[in-house]
DNA sequence: CACTTGGCTATC
DNA sequence: ATAGCCAAGTGT
């Protein structure tokens, strides 16, 4: 007997004319379910509209995606929708279209493709959600950390990150980020250490006063025929997707703004995709300073405000829209224009369900719309510079720095050439020392780049060659110094280091390789009457300690920067005439097919952050490999030479952009289980595709092959392109894991990460 | 013999 | 996913 009663249901008189509503609810269930529309709702029920229905012994909203006279289901298994939640469809035709389209592609639910576009609002009737945040109690410190320190790792974990922020944050957000659920916090409440509150969402941090941003009077000449070119398509209103290729400083922005420009002047509106680093407040007053009130859409504003701005956006009340990955889905009318900015950054990719490339989506959604698409970068990625090169983008160059400013001289130096010193690795080459202090002397500025914070990434024990790795994760932990321990990098576990080998309980552990801890120490060392800052996410905990730094760095008060990921976009100082890359290998030996492209995009980005001024600027890559093509040729600002050469390869693989890819993940804590899976899965696609259409590889152990207790193995299917067999072996997969619930499957339709 | 885990099913 | 249900497990 169902708790009908609990949603007011009641017997309704049978009737010849009833209408049933398929409703798509946010579920991993790959079908929609049917509801019958009680007659009050009949005049006003539309597809795309919210509805709320009873689901089970709960209530849950799901979207109208479609009504029918008929119904094929037994009728008492049939419910009634319990209400409407839209006054007018909240998705329109194209969008709900689009939906299906990525639920098909992507292998998702329906609604879980609803639920990318539409988040938060699909999830709970109730608009306004307040929020917990957590905060440390005052004169809490060191010495309740110590208390937690050994038995409670969770809450001294929590609690000295509580500490270094200083200030309430949410605490859905912060047990995220430290991978922990929000038990440690309500131990560490009723410790009475920290309080926990609710509270009303703060107003849009992105959202503060605008710097003005000047209009150039003058463009150069590639931006002005670059602007032209696409503004006639704008107002053309044909489909057409261009790839704005130009060099750090080029101005590309103010392309993507008088392209904007020209596109409201004829009425139409625009969508900007930034990455998601690169969505700050400076960024988007750039576009209010020129456009007046502009959508910002990003996760981080609450429900009920990013309802509101989809609504404007919907009315048409808001013709720009500005932000990450999920902006994608701005529901513009008459959409003119899409400008994904940096196009080949990975975080334009979702890395959950559904792992849509929101860069592809800016393809398909101008096409559907007759809008133009600007993919913007200074490094395109292969997939993109392809299509460029093949005819079916329209490639502009900027070849020209604004302002003239030269591109750096770049040196490559051999670091096994160094002579190693008696404690531990030569990070400095002598090379990049001399240069250092001659910055120093001239009162000119370093950035020192290296990508992998932490002090030492390795614990290596010379009696047995053993490295330590995590309990949980097939991963080495990570020596942090400044807070005396040992990290997974992949779970955020983390322990007070051993003393003794784990495995073989001698001790004397060794501490090897390089993070920015010990870059920043080491420095200081060499340089004692040198400023330093180090920026990576363990210094910088809140957007402030970012803006410090950085104003205190273009004010002359730091003489050398170091730092991770998070120093290699969009600094701009004239006074940094030296960028020392420590080391350029840490991301050229991952198992990865992309991984000579990202050490390019890496150091073409890194090295875009000298001579920003008057003065030239140097570059020192350190390498191990000062042979290889991406290190060379990035030396060489070749990309077009690296793009060439590179492409070749994959050819010869038959990886993308020659070829299409899908990765499927197994994950299980009993690893038999887990092989057992992956190869019956692989078997079966072998057994219903033809290799000719489509080949299996593996399955073999993920490169982390184990996560977080679950052993990991995935497959790959590699096609020459989205033929029959691809796809028999894409339904195959979803089939499988629609049938096999008890371990868990990933499928990555077009994936960018290998890991 | 009461009361927590674990697998299994259905969700219109 | 997620809730509910039955079966087997564990502790008084």
């Amino acid at each position: 007997m169902r708790p009908n009663s609990l949603f007011g249901e009641e017997a309704e008189p049978e009737r010849e004319d009833l209408l049933y509503a398929q409703v798509a609810l946010r579920k991993p269930l790959r079908r929609e379910f049917t509801y019958a529309v009680p007659a009050e709702f009949r005049e006003c029920l539309s597809e795309g509209m919210r509805v709320a229905v009873p689901f089970g012994s709960r209530r849950e909203v799901g979207v109208v995606v479609g009504i029918d006279e008929e119904c094929e289901l037994e009728p008492k298994k049939v419910r009634k929708l319990a209400a409407v939640l839209d006054e007018e469809p909240i998705i329109d035709k194209s969008l709900l279209e689009l939906t299906r389209w990525i639920a098909g592609y992507y292998a998702c639910a329906w609604g879980e493709a609803l639920g990318a576009v539409l988040p938060a609002s699909l999830k709970r009737e109730k608009g306004v959600r307040k929020r917990l945040v957590i905060e440390a109690r005052e004169g809490i410190g060191e010495s309740e950390l110590g208390e937690v320190i050994d038995r409670f790792p969770k809450q001294h974990r929590l609690l000295r990150t509580l500490l270094e922020i200083g200030e309430p944050v949410e605490l859905r957000e912060i047990s995220r980020q430290l991978n922990l659920s929000d038990a440690p916090a309500r131990s560490l409440e009723r410790r009475d250490w920290v309080r926990i509150d609710k509270v009303e969402c703060a107003p849009d941090p992105l959202l503060g006063p605008a710097k003005k941003r000047e209009r150039p009077s003058q463009l150069s000449g590639g931006q002005e025929s670059a602007v032209e070119a696409m503004g006639a398509e704008v107002e053309a209103r044909t489909w057409s997707t261009f790839l704005l290729q130009g060099v750090t400083g080029s101005g590309k922005t103010e392309v993507y703004l008088r392209v904007i420009e020209r596109a409201l002047a004829c009425g139409r509106g625009a969508i900007v995709l930034v990455p998601e680093i690169a969505l700050t407040p400076q960024t988007v007053s750039w576009f209010r300073s020129r456009f007046g009130e502009v959508a910002v859409m990003h996760s981080r504003v609450s429900d009920a405000q990013r309802l509101q701005t989809w609504q404007r956006v919907r009315r048409g009340e808001l013709r720009v829209v500005v932000g990450a990955r999920s902006a994608v889905f701005a529901p513009m009318p008459d959409l003119g224009v899409i400008v994904v900015d940096e196009e080949h950054e990975p975080s334009f990719k979702q890395a959950s369900t559904p792992r849509y490339s929101a860069r592809d989506i800016a393809v398909v959604r101008a096409k559907e719309a007759g809008a133009v698409c600007v993919l913007g970068s200074a490094t395109p990625s292969l997939e993109t510079w392809n299509n460029a090169a093949e005819g079916r983008y329209r490639r502009l160059m900027l070849t020209e720095r604004v302002g003239g400013g030269r591109l750096p001289r770049v040196e490559i130096v051999d670091m096994c050439q160094e002579k190693a010193t008696k404690e531990g690795p030569k990070l400095f080459s002598h090379r990049l020392e001399q240069l250092m202090r001659d910055r120093l002397e001239k009162k000119e500025q370093t950035i020192l780049f290296l990508n992998r914070r932490g002090f030492a990434p390795v614990l290596w024990c010379p009696g047995c060659r053993e490295t330590v790795s995590c309990s949980q994760c097939d991963v080495a932990l990570t020596f942090h110094r400044g807070i005396g321990r040992a990290v997974c990098h992949s779970c955020c576990e983390e322990q007070v280091p051993p003393k003794e080998c784990p495995s073989c309980t001698r001790p004397g552990l060794r501490y090897l390789g390089l993070g920015s801890e010990r870059i920043e120490e080491s420095l200081g060392q060499l340089l004692p009457e040198a400023r330093i800052s180090r920026m990576d996410s363990d210094t910088m905990r809140r957007p402030e300690d970012y803006e410090r730094v950085l104003d205190a760095f273009g004010d002359g008060e730091i003489d050398v920067l170091v730092g991770t990921q998070m120093i290699a976009k969009g600094l701009d100082f004239p006074n940094v005439t030296l960028v020392g890359i420590v080391s350029a290998d840490s991301a050229l030996h991952l198992p990865d097919f992309r991984a000579a492209e990202r050490t390019f995009q890496l150091l073409a980005q890194v090295a875009g952050r000298a001579g920003r001024g008057d003065t030239a600027g140097e570059i020192v890559v350190q390498t191990q490999t000062p042979d290889h093509p991406a290190i060379q040729l990035a030396a060489e600002h070749d990309f077009e030479g690296f793009a060439a050469q590179e492409i070749l390869l994959r050819e010869e693989l038959g990886y993308p952009p020659h070829g299409r890819l899908i990765r499927a993940v197994f994950e299980d804590e009993s690893e038999a289980a887990c092989c057992g899976a992956a190869r019956d899965c692989a078997a079966t696609i072998r057994a219903n595709t033809s290799p000719t259409d489509v080949l299996v590889l593996g399955p073999a152990p993920a490169a982390i092959s184990r996560l977080r207790g679950r052993y990991r193995q995935h497959f790959l299917l590699k096609a020459p392109e989205l033929n029959a067999g691809l796809s028999t072996a894409r339904s195959i997969l979803t089939r499988f894991a629609a049938d096999n619930p008890r371990s868990r499957i990933t499928v990555d339709v077009d994936p960018v990460s290998m890991l």
